[in-house]
DNA sequence: CCGCCTCGAGTTCT
DNA sequence: CTCGAGGCGG
């Protein structure tokens, strides 16, 4: 790496390059800033831009020196369109400090009672909780009960009259039912609350624009801040928007910022249910991390939870900073976005001597874990990503899990970046490096890595399932020369392994044990571990079938090679699902005399085939086709899956048209959804057990 | 030949 | 989980 780019990617920066790294940033967040707040435009999702901020502050930080009244750190809100009435707030409309994490909110509260220079008042409601709705902030005012104007917030002192809008808005009342005496002669009132939109309103809109081909719109809030501000009230009307009121400006006597909630309640307005007081930062943590876990089941969009100070008095006590009151703040779910930095690409060959280009990463926090590595899959992703080293990238976890990198941030590139090149040579034995399609493949079959991937695959679980013999134990065997293939492990001698550092008596005899019991399985298994091209657990399955049409009776390895060699295409081409490429692959691994040693030297190794019990042919699942997703109760889904077959049904990974049932579990995945869009029949666990037991009859 | 349905293969972190 | 690609039906 050049030596500029790499300082880049080192957490500590020089002041040169900070300065730099500032106004980059500066210059970016605009940008996106702009795009969103004035021009209704989304370039890149919320969490990534706060991303990109916070980087900024903890840079802004460490060198206030280069902190200008112009960054966004320094402001907030939007400017308002000139085709709107401006208004004035009585009140500044004021926004809230961020907090990621458990600490960032133990500092605010040490913040905050150093400000006060006393602790603050503690009891049963010490802090107010609410959710933070994903929408846009607004003002209504009141006159004599009758609603006369509404506002957003604009740049936080002006904003623009969305009265015509709001009106529309049937959550919003236009006149308020003051019974409460004490709130009757009220003159004016004026509140606050959120616009925004459901999830199903969003989805609804979504596919209407669509239908009419439109592009999508990227998410709730912007539809919805783009809904209120639609100069032509009708179609604001035809977007059911939804609102919370959540803050008095007026004052009523209210001691508690709860008790505005109440009183807005009582007065007609609608105001969140799932708002709650907090005693403790303990009890505000509970609050947090069960929506954090439960917000996907919310109506609504949600990004994180606003903390008050209840007490009204000590709220305004803690006054102001920049345009965020001290005494309340956002304490955000972990973001599904991030930025980070890609501090290298290095290059992993696999079973199938594909070479595979990963992201080594800056580690960054997400979704509760670090990251610090995301596959970039092959060359041409790289390309479509435009991703090099010392990028800015924003990453996320595909399906919640995996990492997975969106986009690069091309503004953000340091000037020595450079293109990204698959290497013309196998890192791992330095052999020319072969083009196969879109992937780039070490040309030497025997290359060491793919001999030691094999072996990973072959301990497998769903291989030869040796447990206790994973990756890290197959390398030190590999390295210390105690193996060279596959049939090697058999013979391993505890002795052998005992001798080994950080190995001892015990675990040798483990290991030893464990493969001992493993040396019997089932064909399809066997078939499966040899890691042929093409051949998964499905086409294994197929194969053995394939095999036991020559011989019926397969105890060996041996046996196994008789069969593979007198197997044809014509009789690989009668098994379903089996063509020309999976039969090449197959034949071609019958016949390469290093496959043939090892199949004969597993019969020296005692490995033996075990003959499976018939299955019943004509069982009562059969012609269904399950596919599971989510995890089950009463059974693992290796199980279930065995259970299924066992009454000759079929088990699938993918959902479509042609699957029956689709089993979901808790915390179903991906599938369930898909199962729901084509209307395939979904059974939860009970249903599913009930079917099974049916069936057994 | 095209488009759908599946399967295979690779991947991350606790 | 997702992507790519093999198999197969139309």
């Amino acid at each position: 790496m050049p030596g500029l780019l790499k300082l880049f990617c080192n957490n500590f920066m020089n002041k040169v390059q900070a300065k730099e790294r500032i106004g980059k940033l500066k210059k970016e967040i605009e940008k996106y800033r702009h795009a969103y707040h004035v021009l209704d435009q989304s370039l890149i999702s919320d969490a990534a831009s706060d991303s990109l901020k916070k980087e900024l502050f903890d840079l802004e930080q460490q060198f206030p020196e280069f902190i200008t009244s112009d960054s966004p750190t320094q402001r907030v809100g939007g400017e308002p369109l000139k085709e709107f009435q401006k208004v004035r707030h009585e009140k500044p409309m004021l926004s809230f400090n961020d907090a990621f994490s458990k600490e960032d909110m133990q500092d605010w509260l040490e913040r905050l009672e150093n400000y006060l220079g006393r602790k603050i008042k503690s009891n049963e409601k010490t802090f107010y909780c609410e959710l933070k709705i994903d929408g846009l902030a607004i003002e209504l005012e009141y006159e004599n009960g009758i609603f006369v104007r509404g506002s957003t917030r604009g740049d936080g002192l002006v904003g623009e009259d969305v009265t015509q809008n709001l009106k529309t808005v049937e959550a919003i009342p236009l006149k308020l039912e003051v019974k409460n005496p004490k709130l009757r002669v009220l003159k004016k009132l004026i509140v606050r609350g959120e616009i925004f939109l459901t999830k199903k309103e969003f989805e609804r809109m979504n596919k209407e624009q669509l239908k009419n081909g439109g592009k999508a719109y990227a998410n709730p809030r912007n539809v919805a801040a783009g809904s209120i501000r639609q100069l032509d009230p009708k179609i604001t009307s035809g977007r059911k928007l939804d609102s919370f009121q959540y803050d008095i400006i007026s004052d009523l006597g209210q001691k508690l910022h709860e008790e505005e909630h109440e009183i807005l309640k009582e007065i007609g307005f609608k105001t969140n249910p799932k708002n709650a007081h907090a005693g403790t930062l303990d009890d505000v943590f509970k609050f947090h991390e069960y929506w954090s876990k439960h917000r996907d089941q919310l109506p609504y969009e949600v990004d994180g939870i606003v903390v008050i100070v209840n007490n009204n008095k000590e709220f305004d006590d803690c006054g102001v900073v920049g345009k965020a009151p001290r005494a309340a703040i956002a304490f955000k779910f972990s973001a599904r976005e991030a930025t980070t930095i890609i501090e290298d690409i290095s290059v992993q060959v696999g079973r199938t001597g594909v070479l595979t280009p990963v992201a080594v990463l800056k580690p960054v926090q997400l979704g509760g874990i670090t990251i610090s590595h995301a596959t970039l899959h092959n060359a041409d992703e790289i390309k479509r990503l435009d991703a090099r080293v010392g990028d800015t990238v924003i990453v996320s976890r595909a399906g919640d899990v995996i990492p997975k990198i969106i986009k690069a941030l091309k503004d953000l590139r340091p000037r020595a970046a450079k293109e990204f090149e698959m290497p013309k040579f196998c890192p791992v034995d330095g052999s020319k490096v072969i083009r196969d399609g879109v992937a780039y493949k070490c040309g030497n079959k025997n290359c060491g890595a793919r001999n030691r991937e094999g072996l990973y695959h072959f301990v497998s679980r769903k291989a030869f399932n040796l447990e206790g013999l994973g990756p890290k134990i197959i390398d030190r065997f590999l390295d210390e020369g105690l193996i060279s293939d596959a049939a090697d492990i058999f013979s391993l001698k505890e002795g052998d392994i005992a001798v080994l550092e950080r190995f001892g008596e015990k675990s040798a005899k483990n290991i030893v044990e464990e493969i001992n019991l493993r040396k019997k399985i089932s064909l399809p298994k066997f078939l499966y571990s040899l890691g042929i091209i093409h051949v998964g657990e499905e086409t294994s399955r197929l194969l053995a079938e394939a095999l036991l049409k020559i011989n019926p009776k397969i105890h060996s390895p041996k046996e196994v090679l008789a069969g593979g060699l007198k197997l044809t295409e014509e009789k690989l081409f009668e098994m379903p699902d089996i063509g020309p490429a999976v039969a090449k692959s197959i034949l071609e691994y019958f016949q390469n005399p290093g496959h043939q040693k090892l199949l004969k030297k597993f019969v020296e190794m005692g490995v033996e085939m075990i003959v499976e019990k018939r299955k019943a042919e004509n069982g009562k699942l059969k012609g269904l086709s399950f596919v599971l997703t989510g995890s089950l109760e009463s059974m693992s889904r290796e199980q279930a899956k065995e259970k299924i077959r066992a009454f000759s049904g079929d088990v699938s990974e993918s959902v479509s048209k042609n699957t029956s049932y689709v089993v979901a579990g808790s915390e179903p995945g991906s599938k369930f959804e898909k199962a729901k869009k084509l209307e395939v029949k979904i059974l939860d666990e009970e249903q599913f057990l009930k079917m099974l037991s049916k069936a057994v009859f």
